[in-house]
DNA sequence: TTAAGTGCAAAGAGTTTGCAAATAA
DNA sequence: TTATTTGCAAACTCTTTGCACTTAA
């Protein structure tokens, strides 16, 4: 495989970005080089990942975002005004550890966000 | 609201089915009233959510599933061969406490998925 | 000259919307 | 009637595929 100059740019996109989607980089590869195509950005996103150079996570709604392997973090997504929190991944060593033990599971934080209501919509009325 | 034909045999097949997506739904549906359109599936499951009767999970890849809301439980999907595992949502008690404490974030473990390995895939070859 | 990579158009899932026809209060 | 609900078609978002053209080894 070559790295070629759209690759380097959708690499560039999602190591400044953080949690972008795949619209969001191709926008941001767009300023630079706007004829670069989002089925290239796609093909990109799937490149690096089986690289190990970027993760994507699923934040519930619409698309995936990605990330740098580097910033391994847990998401909390709220579902009521959707922000996005990021906490450190050892939030979940103990839970990780009775999944392994119970269940034979071997969690992955970082792929799936976690679900909930943040403390401004708490505070703004009630957990429904 | 009217309890119409079409929204009591939607609710009987999330009933029936456990965790199923939209389209699944849809055709359980279909086999007892075969001109029940799609849109009115997608339009009841949102009825039914806001109503409280039915809750909805995201497993990462595709359609979400949708399940009566007493069957909370968290769902294990593994990201090597799809499977999906039921576990108490108790297993989360700790975690949400975690989070609530640190962050004022409240917690729902049955609307996102946890990712990860299942035991059939780690021993079929590592964790990657 | 050849394999890999790209852009473009089209197709495919999953979902929502507009609107006219059907239904029940 | 009148508001609600439905079915159908079309639109819309997100993603993948087919294919011809380009590019670098």
């Amino acid at each position: 495989m070559r790295m070629t100059p759209q690759r380097q740019l959708v690499l560039d996109a999602v190591r400044e970005l953080r949690h972008a989607t795949p619209e969001q980089v191709c926008q941001h590869v767009q300023r630079t080089a706007p004829t670069v195509n989002i089925t290239t950005v796609y093909r990109t996103l799937d490149l690096l990942e089986r690289l190990n150079l970027v993760r994507h996570t699923h934040l519930g709604h619409g698309a995936p975002t990605y990330s740098a392997d580097e910033h391994e973090h847990v998401h909390l997504v709220c579902h009521r005004c959707g922000r996005v929190e990021e906490v450190p991944c050892d939030l979940l060593d103990d839970l990780a550890g009775t999944l392994r033990q119970r269940f034979g599971f071997d969690l992955d934080g970082s792929h799936l966000a976690l679900s909930g209501t943040c403390r401004d919509c708490v505070n703004a009325g009630g957990t429904a």
